[in-house]
DNA sequence: ATTCTAACA
DNA sequence: TGTTAGGA
């Protein structure tokens, strides 16, 4: 659907999204800076995000209150490409699926870091006291 | 009035 | 993460 032009189309300033999402500008730049967002920039260097970064924004929020660090949340959503136009629809819808079954990874994942521990070599994916109530 | 980058009593 | 300086 052609609605997803829409959903890509650079919209609203950093000082919108932050009323939208309910995050300090501090933290969505934070976000930018580890690649969980790259809105597109203004003449004048300003940030502008779509639809698509809002929600994305809003996914990482919920992670985060959930206690994933950086490192997790780059797994959970690495998978969902940056933008899509109508060549690149059935790819997303594709990906979507595989969004849904990292999602439930993720559950896996952080269950057997809680019960394991931590190995070397391996990268934390929890952060935080939060991880002791996620039994 | 807003946003941007860089940096830390 | 918060906050602030100094500039666009």
């Amino acid at each position: 659907m052609n609605d997803d032009i829409r959903k890509n189309m650079a919209l609203f300033p950093i000082g919108i999204v932050m009323k939208l999402t309910d995050l300090t500008a501090r933290q969505i730049r934070y976000y930018e800076q580890h690649e969980l967002v790259m809105p597109a920039r203004t003449g004048g260097n300003q940030r502008l995000y779509s639809f698509n970064d809002v929600s994305r924004l809003l996914e990482i929020k919920d992670l985060i209150e959930k206690g994933v660090n950086i490192a997790g949340i780059k797994q959970v959503l690495h998978t969902v490409s940056q933008d899509s136009d109508e060549a690149t629809v059935i790819t997303e819808q594709t990906e979507n699926k595989r969004r849904e079954m990292t999602d439930s990874q993720l559950h896996k994942m952080l269950k057997q870091q809680l019960i394991n521990g931590k190995r070397p070599g391996q990268v934390s994916l929890i952060q935080g006291e939060l991880s002791r109530f996620f039994h």
